[in-house]
DNA sequence: AAGTGGTCTAGACCACACA
DNA sequence: GTGTGGTCTAGACCACTTC
């Protein structure tokens, strides 16, 4: 038995999905963990089992949480790496998708430019850690990426040989740093390449790139990480259905 | 009272969401109408209230109908225009959103070529309307567009004068042709624009464009429309959430 | 066989829209 | 006030997983 906080004047539903989503950011239950049944949840806080279902409903429908018959309500570990699938094909000679293998070119502390403190949630100056690194598929540059983090959470990368710990990071920001990106923000243009990023993808200046920014947060929502990837055009094709 | 069609393997639930939505299909229940209350159809098809809510909340969930509290659950009517939205920002000088003007540059009959008689499930060489228009905001041209339409279905535009009826098409497809668009795919890609698409969009040979493909589909899932659209990519953004 | 989520019922009361 | 959808209950039985 237990009573439930938050506002009292919301749907007993909302506040029990409030109550769980801070069980999950407060690590309660850890991804991949199977949550109470829906019994027990309606015991403990009192209501029937129809409202428990309700509430993980939305949870579920939020993509949080993954039912499974029979067996219980998992909390879903997000899957981030599809999102570069979701954009970019990727794909080896006979057409399986690949995870594109990861070249760091540098990663370094440095006082956080005004628009990734902002993009963070810190104040202007503080420490951040600097990731620039190639995405490769063989020995073709696919993607350009940096990357942004602040540097106080995400000291361990600094001490560690990233580039041996292989292309996803994500997994390492949660067994070195303990933080889970649970949601993330993504925004999608286009531009002509400069002279730079151009030479990083060995492409010709002018071409076509496609840039992607991200924004992850935890589940508290709290910002993470905030990076920006480039890769080219003829690669992107992203498919969307609409009503 | 009455019986359900359909599978009687499948949950309740689920057959009543399918014969909902053939209803629509057929034009039983228009756009913009009101369905039956829940407790009508409950009585209707001998189910409890809850169960029928459960229909209802798949539909409103796939934004097929949209619940609107004491007043009844109504068939939505897909708000298509808000698509290059969701891509391009259109803004006039002090920021609001604008629909551009249309200009039709072509409008004719001719013979499927492959690729679209295959996107609109047509056999070869079917009789299909071209439409080949600009999107302009005042005199500056920002989207071209390319649209094909089955001639036998959509004959009736080639006999009016269609830039007097206003940029958007489907509530002409809706009026004039008894057609309604309630789903569409899209396809996003980039690419460096061509000498004669460059043309129509005033911009230099090479530079970044955006490209839209979209089939668009009745309730029923038939094709009606398949479309190709370019806009430059400096007005391309388009922002998604992912967890 | 026991435990989990999935479906379904028949009712109650609440919040909102509208005449 | 009447009618609508929104919330919630307390059960029943089914389908699937696991032991």
């Amino acid at each position: 038995m237990n009573t439930l906080p938050g506002d009292a004047r919301l749907p007993r539903y909302q506040q029990l999905r409030d109550h769980m989503v801070e069980q999950i950011a407060n690590n309660r239950w850890r991804p991949g963990e199977a949550i109470p049944t829906e019994a027990a949840l309606a015991s403990e806080f009192q209501m029937s089992v129809g409202t428990v279902r309700k509430a993980v409903d939305v949870l579920v429908a939020e993509g949080v949480l993954e039912r499974q018959q029979g067996r219980g309500t998992f909390i879903r570990r997000p899957q981030f790496q599809s999102s570069l699938f979701r954009f970019f094909r990727f794909e080896s000679a006979n057409g399986a998708r690949v995870v594109p293998e990861s070249r760091i070119l540098s990663i370094e502390p440095l006082p956080a430019p005004s628009a990734v403190a902002a993009a963070l949630g810190l104040a202007a100056q503080t420490e951040v850690i600097r990731i620039v690194r190639l995405r490769l598929l063989g020995a073709q540059p696919v993607l350009a990426e940096e990357i942004w983090l602040a540097r106080q959470t995400f000291q361990p990368l600094l001490e560690v040989e990233l580039d041996r710990k292989g292309p996803l990071l994500y997994p390492i920001y949660e067994t070195l740093c303990g933080q889970v990106v649970a949601y993330a923000e993504e925004t999608l243009t286009a531009e002509s390449v400069d002279a730079v990023q151009g030479r990083l993808l060995q492409l010709p200046e002018g071409s076509p790139v496609v840039v992607i920014e991200r924004l992850a947060r935890d589940y508290a929502g709290k910002p993470l990480e905030w990076r920006r990837s480039r890769g080219h055009a003829q690669h992107f094709r992203y498919r969307i259905d609409i009503r």
